[in-house]
DNA sequence: ATTAATCATGCAAATGAGTTTCAATAGTGA
DNA sequence: TCACTATTGAAACTCATTTGCATGATTAAT
């Protein structure tokens, strides 16, 4: 709790800077978003917020996301269905890796897979500013004694 | 003209095999797929090909990328604004770098990071399925002679 | 604390890519 | 050519996200 508030203090100084205002809104959906340890999207934190403050609305969830986003707080991603999911940016880059089963989303990060990409756009002349690399798959069976399993 | 026909006659043998019918349309649509170099939308495939037809419509467009997805014949990617563009699925395996400045998409592939992708997912439990990685770059001025350029 | 300035909010309406409904049309195999 | 049914164009619809607007809340200065 106390590195939730210290999050939000942070964000609350970066809107001041920014001739922007800290609201009970903008607290409460910072605080949902500091709590949670998914990838959920704006009705996910709608409804999350929705739970401690019944007046909130889900434009001001839109809004208050791309405020966020614009101060680095959160980082957006879209995965496969095309919406936007969202998860706090006070953490070290990392890639996904979604379930095609389940749709878990696993977060994984390896430097050789950065180096790699850095290397390749410099290669085609560019330099890297950012990427997107989602990795799909399916869960693997410990190997069984006897061989592929029947059916 | 003649790699473009024999797609088309390709196509036109697997629609057979599933119960469904070779049109006009999707002729149409499949020779501007053919024949384009680009990852155009939608919109961009219903423009080309309403230039031949104008009777088209976008809805068609938007139902034969469907059919033309399921039979393989062509690769849907969304790139960061969402919308999905497609190019045609006879060119082997090749990922994207978007230039930031210019919008412009360059394809390439490495061996080495589809290797990694593939090690990464196992060493996370898991069969890599599929995968999505878009390098986002900016271009690199050619190293000039006395540093850093001004201003 | 009170106020003035203006930022932010809730609600409803709008947007836009993509999908679906339905009557009419056009491939298909016989 | 015929009967069957997949496909089409047009319009209506879906759903995530955005926006206009009147009202309410936050801020820094009285
Ligand atoms: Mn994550
Ligand atoms: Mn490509
Ligand atoms: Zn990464
Ligand atoms: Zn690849």
């Amino acid at each position: 709790m106390t590195e939730t508030d210290r999050r939000i203090a942070v964000f609350e100084s970066q809107l001041k800077g920014a001739g922007l205002r800290m609201t009970q809104q903008r607290r409460l959906i910072l605080r949902v978003l500091a709590e949670a340890d998914d990838h959920p999207d704006a009705k996910g934190i709608f409804t999350r917020a929705f739970a401690h403050d019944p007046t909130l609305s889900l434009s001001t969830v839109y809004r208050t996301m791309k405020v966020l986003e614009s101060q680095g707080a959160i980082e957006r991603h879209a995965f496969e269905d095309g919406i936007s999911r969202y998860e706090h940016a006070d953490q070290e880059h990392h890639d996904h890796l979604i379930d095609v089963d389940s749709g878990e989303v696993i977060e994984f990060s390896s430097d050789a897979i950065e180096e790699l990409q850095r290397r390749i756009a410099a290669e085609l002349g560019y330099e890297l500013v950012r990427h997107r690399l989602e990795l799909y798959g399916r869960k693997k069976q410990p190997a069984r004694r006897g061989g592929r399993k029947a059916s």
